[in-house]
DNA sequence: CCTCACATTGACTGATCGGTACATATTTTT
DNA sequence: AAAAATATGTACCGATCAGTCAATGTGAGG
């Protein structure tokens, strides 16, 4: 299997692990839908969290590019942009197949503190809360780091409702309240 | 078995499920843990969804009422138990053991919009909103309902963020902004 | 054309999954 | 106390779990 037949298992697996479930998933599915065998994918990966660990990397990547990409397409300024965030979740949510964040998934199938996927699932929020810091501090606020959880807050809970209501709404609610916290009314 | 009995099999599910998640748990867990047989547990629950059904209805009634009945002991005003919800919070972040909100890892890993075990976990938490709108309502909110839903994401957002990071914080930060939202700094 | 290295496969492992058949207590009714 | 009904435990079902292995296919270098 080559480098871009190794991605493609990833990106299939991903597709899988997303609509079915981590643990609820098995490496036979995994192995008939992405139509190599099983031992193809254990010569690529030594287990099946380390395939999961992989999923999360891709997933990582593809949705940080993605939302980054759409806060600066909707808006040039750093506070726009800060707010841009719950515009661009709007359009996530209202996605086909959307069935809220991998790594709150990732986080309550694997809840050992000490679990690798369990770390990274939390990994890719730090890094999302990174970026908040940095708009908001490039925005001028005082006390960056604080928006940013604070926003980083508000995007989860929209998630999680949106996820569990199968409703956008969410999203211009949390905005709304973005928009008392950042004092842009 | 006897009623109580199969109360304390309820009650000895809930831990378990809460420790390991739904479908990382086998029903011979739950048997050997509960210190019964698997044949006992199946003459009471036709099945293991029923068994989490009646583990997420034991779960509703215990935390919105320890919720609810805290949120009254915090402040006896309407406006005062809508910011004392995160209060509330913060005291269930620090307890041992805190793994996030069970409905939410139901609704992840039973993730089909249609589920039985689905439908209940949103369930829950339009029973936590109404009871919010009421409070709001009775605050003089002039959309309670709309404040409800605020404050819900608020809420969410807090429980996740604070299963995902270990650290309580997220309660406080979560209220600074019910603070803005309620207009009562 | 042959060989060697490697990718890939189907068949298999022991363990565990949700769930059950049946024989054996245990309790309730008469 | 006898009989009927209920609760329980043991031992098992086929299916599936993550993971492995010996055998086969394949492509490059000589």
């Amino acid at each position: 299997m080559s480098r871009n037949k190794r991605e493609e298992l990833i990106r299939n697996a991903l597709k899988i692990f997303y609509r079915n479930g981590f643990n609820a998933t098995g490496m036979d599915l995994v192995a008939k839908e992405s139509g190599v065998s099983k031992t193809s994918i254990y010569n690529h990966f030594r287990t099946k969290d380390e395939l999961i660990l992989a999923v999360l990397r891709l997933r990582d990547e593809n949705f940080r590019d993605w939302l980054f990409r759409r806060m600066e397409e909707l808006s040039a300024a750093p506070a726009g942009q800060l707010l841009a965030l719950f515009d661009a979740l709007e359009e996530w949510f209202a996605e086909d197949g959307y069935q809220g964040c991998m790594f709150v998934k990732a986080s309550a199938e694997f809840q050992d503190a000490d679990n690798a996927i369990n770390r990274q699932s939390y990994a890719h929020k730090l890094l999302i809360e990174d970026h908040l810091t940095q708009l908001a501090d490039a925005a001028g606020y005082a006390t960056p780091r604080a928006i940013a959880r604070q926003l980083l807050i508000l995007k989860e809970g929209a998630i999680v409702l949106s996820a569990m209501s199968h409703d956008k709404a969410a999203a211009q609610q949390a905005k709304a309240m973005a928009q008392l916290l950042l004092r842009v009314d």
